[in-house]
RNA sequence: GGACCCGUGGUGGAAUGGUUAACACGUCUGCCUUACACGCAGAAGACUGAGCGUUCGAUUCGCUCCGGGUCCACCA
């Protein structure tokens, strides 16, 4: 017999981590065509260094997908992958080793992730998490650059992308274009200041007239680069009026035009349109079609302004005032408080600058987008209510260029002389155009400037599905796996991951990307909030693990509710995990011992069920059944609870108490008593096994653990079974009344029991039953197990309108 | 400000257009019953955020309000 760990920890779990390894039992088999194929295309973490609960939350409920799949005859393929690219990278390493040339500072940032990518990966495995590491992928490697290159080369050559002239945030202090993620909102006081316009309007006579106006700005040094002086349509001041123009402060004539952006009630509800004051002033220039003055330059010096060029914001700013202090045009000026963006590392305001980027076709696309992602099944469905208000919502192309280090290059070299964009040849990828020779335009053979930027690392990512899938490497493999099965990710990344992957890969291979998306949301800190270093609420994996295991989180994970909401880490909650796993070695305990010596035969064993046996049975077979509608929907929890109820307070509370006295028996208990045991044996069998495979792709260790106790081999494993799938023949609900009428009796004798203080396994010398008539016609199938389980001497039944009980202890 | 999600016993959280609204943690009372005291048996504890409406009937559907959260936007 094999014996069975004492505890269901740490140790045991590493032991069947590596088990598995060893016998290769997540292996994706690309040459097999018997089974179906099952692909997913895991969310390829950042290489931050460690996992966080969140990450614990979403690759475990894609790893129950993946086990239950297998455990469904399926060909899973399951890789994982790493994003390494980006700024956070950059950042930590620049302040590890400080300011280096780019390639060492390249080398510094690829040698940093990796050490990452080491400490993650064994987290992940220590977990359980069951993927196919022969296919791991980090989007920093070179065989991924290609890919992402011939990505942007297809998506150039069909005009998906292209290179324009584009303001972007900008920190005149770095000289650097920023992402919205390297930005900080601070508050700060201000000023703003009412100014005089003038409008040009027809009045009634047909004649030209001039009418003053105010606008109210806090960036009167932007004036020169006004383009437009903007209304509410709504507004009753100037809705009816026929302007031809507004008149700036300065003497320029610009266009008068409504726009319901226009707060009517904030300042003077007018406001003047400036290229470029803030995002707002970008929203406007696109959508009236504005010409672009270029405001200052990349030092933060005006440009465009006249006498005020080569001035700082702060002095232009002030000699302005001045200025119009003493023509008259300065109304007034209020202090205001304000938000304004600063650069996260240097504390200096940005600036929006205009400087050429690259950009990807993506507002043009919107109904393609949605149409897609409509193909695909959501779970939850809401979810992709997020994507649709993404893609109706979004006011400009993306912008996939990034003046940044650590990341893929761009694969294009651009003639100054005659504007012309010459592509990499795919056969040359990848390229690193900045560290390559220098090429002549083709048209005028000048010599070309090579592209300096790098790829947004939403570029990278959301190509995952063709790079796991082999696209433009392995057609036999690309046709296998793509689009993929399932694509699980955070409900927080749907707006960029899953939309750009949907917008890029649908365009790149005229297919959808995937079958199916599952949405996590995020673990919040036990006190509701969300985890941060700041706050000091941060849960790490790794403690937990050493606590409760991986079992156990996992467990937690799978109980964690409704897919797509956030929730609380609760230790209540993995409490109840661990001491289920407990309560399920404690039973496999007893099980073994009860079975020792059996062989299963159903044929034999079946015959001699008694009626309670086949009552237990037959709630197994809803429990399943219950499972495999669960399963469907990706509901964990519903899953993971039917299972774990019936197991725990039905099988356990009550029905190894009833077949006690039958596993019991001997050889000179004679031939009935022998065949009941097998019954029971069989049952308790039957029953363990299957929760066993139910819960395996959810608690991988813990089943596994318990199986060897009906493992024929070495090499047998539990996740090498067939998953349990309802058995008609089980089903039997003519013993659902004795079922019920049991419990309740065994429980009235326990009360009874603890009421006089005695221990649970006191005689009762004679009990009185008052049932009803249908009761009394159960009676006769479970009198054994009332008086067996129950200590019961006599049992005395009497037909009662009301169901009593009644126990007699007897002399002592 | 916009979109979406949520508001259920002390805590975390299921479920349902209709008899006493799961379950877990915690609390209280017993019990060391040869698998388990990380256990067993009991018990207490909720007018299901507030108000309208639809309905024979709503915690479940609709509206309004209050409160919380997430994402996005943000003010010239």
């Amino acid at each position: 017999m094999i014996s069975l760990a004492d505890r269901l920890d740490f140790a045991n779990e590493q032991k069947w981590q590596k088990a598995w390894q060893d016998r290769r039992l997540y292996d994706y088999d690309p040459n097999d065509t018997t089974r179906p194929v099952y692909s997913i295309d895991t969310p390829p973490p950042f290489t931050s260094g460690d996992l966080h609960m969140g990450h614990v939350l979403s690759y475990s409920y894609f790893d129950f997908v993946a086990r239950y799949k297998r455990m469904n005859g399926f060909n899973v393929y399951y890789p994982q992958g790493w994003d390494c690219q980006g700024f956070p990278t950059e950042t930590k390493v620049e302040k590890k080793y400080g300011r280096k040339p780019p390639e060492e500072f390249r080398k510094l940032c690829v040698e940093w992730t990796e050490s990452c990518i080491l400490n993650m990966r064994a987290q992940m495995q220590s977990m359980g998490f069951s993927a196919d590491w022969r296919y791991e992928y980090k989007t920093m490697e070179p065989s991924y650059h290609k890919k992402v290159q011939r990505s942007v080369l297809m998506m150039h050559k069909s005009d998906q992308i292209y290179r324009g002239e584009h303001p972007v945030f900008w920190c005149p202090h770095c000289r650097s274009a920023l992402a919205k993620t390297d930005t900080d909102d601070i508050e700060r006081d201000t000023q703003i200041h009412d100014i005089k316009f003038q409008l040009e309007v027809d009045d009634v006579k047909g004649k030209t007239a001039l009418q003053h106006i105010t606008i109210a700005t806090t960036r009167p040094e932007l004036m020169h680069a006004c383009v437009a002086v903007l209304y509410h349509p709504s507004d009753e001041r100037y809705k009816n009026l026929k302007v031809k123009h507004a008149i700036t402060a300065l003497g320029v004539k610009v266009p008068f035009k409504p726009d319901a952006d226009v707060d009517p009630a904030f300042g003077s509800g007018v406001v003047m349109c400036c290229t470029f004051g803030d995002k707002q002033d970008v929203v406007w220039m696109y959508r009236h079609k504005l010409p672009i003055i270029r405001a200052m330059d990349d030092a933060g010096k005006l440009l465009n302004a006249g006498e005020l060029n080569g001035l700082k914001v702060k002095e232009a700013r002030e000699k302005l005032i001045e200025k119009f202090k003493a023509e008259g045009k300065l109304l007034s000026s209020k202090p205001l408080h304000q938000v304004v963006k600063v650069h996260d590392r240097c504390g200096n305001a940005i600036e929006m600058a205009l400087s050429w980027q690259w950009f990807a076709r993506i507002t043009q696309n919107r109904e393609k987008i949605v149409a897609a992602a409509r193909s695909m099944k959501w779970h939850p469905s809401f979810a992709i209510s997020y994507l649709e208000d993404w893609a109706n919502y979004v006011e400009w192309d993306w912008v996939i260029s990034r003046q940044r280090v650590f990341g893929t290059p761009l694969p294009f070299w651009h003639c100054p002389k005659c504007d012309k964009t010459v592509p990499a040849q795919e056969k040359e990828l990848p390229v690193d155009p900045p560290h390559m020779p220098a090429r002549a335009c083709p048209t005028c053979s000048t010599q070309l400037l090579p592209e300096t930027s790098t790829c947004d690392v939403w570029v990278d990512s959301s190509i995952s599905p063709l790079v796991i899938s082999k696209w433009g490497e392995d057609e036999k493999f690309f046709k296998r796996t793509y689009p993929a099965s399932l694509r699980p990710q955070g409900v927080e990344i749907v707006r960029t991951w899953a939309f750009y992957t949907i917008y890029r890969c649908n365009e790149l291979t005229g297919k959808p990307p995937f079958g199916e998306l599952l949405l996590n949301g995020n673990v919040l800190a036990p006190d509701g909030k969300k985890m941060s270093k700041s706050l000091g609420n941060i849960i790490a994996p790794d403690k937990l693990q050493a606590d409760y295991g991986a079992d156990a989180i996992r467990l937690w994970a799978a109980l964690s509710g409704a897919m797509a909401k956030d929730r609380p880490f609760s230790y209540q909650d993995i409490q109840y995990s661990k001491s289920f796993l407990h309560k399920l070695l404690n039973a496999g305990k007893l099980v073994q011992k009860a079975i020792e010596g059996y062989v299963p035969s159903a044929a034999s064993d079946t015959a001699h069920l008694r009626p309670i046996d086949r009552y237990f049975l037959s709630r197994l077979n809803e429990v399943v059944a219950e499972s495999e509608s669960a399963w469907q929907e990706y509901e964990f929890h519903r899953m993971t609870k039917a299972t774990q109820e019936y197991f725990w307070h039905e099988f356990c509370d009550y029905y190894l108490e009833y077949v006690k006295y039958r596993i019991y028996a001997s050889e000179t208990s004679g031939a009935q008593a022998l065949a009941s045991k097998r019954a029971a044996q069989f049952t308790l069998y039957t029953i363990y096994s299957t929760v066993l495979r139910l819960l395996a792709p959810i608690t991988p260790h813990s089943s596994e653990e318990l199986w060897q106790m009906f493992a024929t081999n070495a090499q047998d494993s539990v996740h090498l079974q067939i998953y349990p799938t309802s058995y008609s023949k089980f089903d039997a609900p003519e013993t659902k009344p004795a079922g019920l009428l049991l419990a309740k009796v065994m429980a009235e004798i326990r009360q009874q029991k603890a009421a006089a203080k005695k221990p649970l396994n006191s005689p009762i010398a004679r009990l009185e039953l008052g049932l009803t008539q249908d009761e009394l016609s159960s009676l006769p199938s479970i009198e054994e197990e009332i008086k067996m389980a129950g200590g019961v001497n006599e049992l005395v039944a009497n037909k009662s309108n009301e169901f009593s009980v009644l126990a007699e202890w007897g002399a002592a």
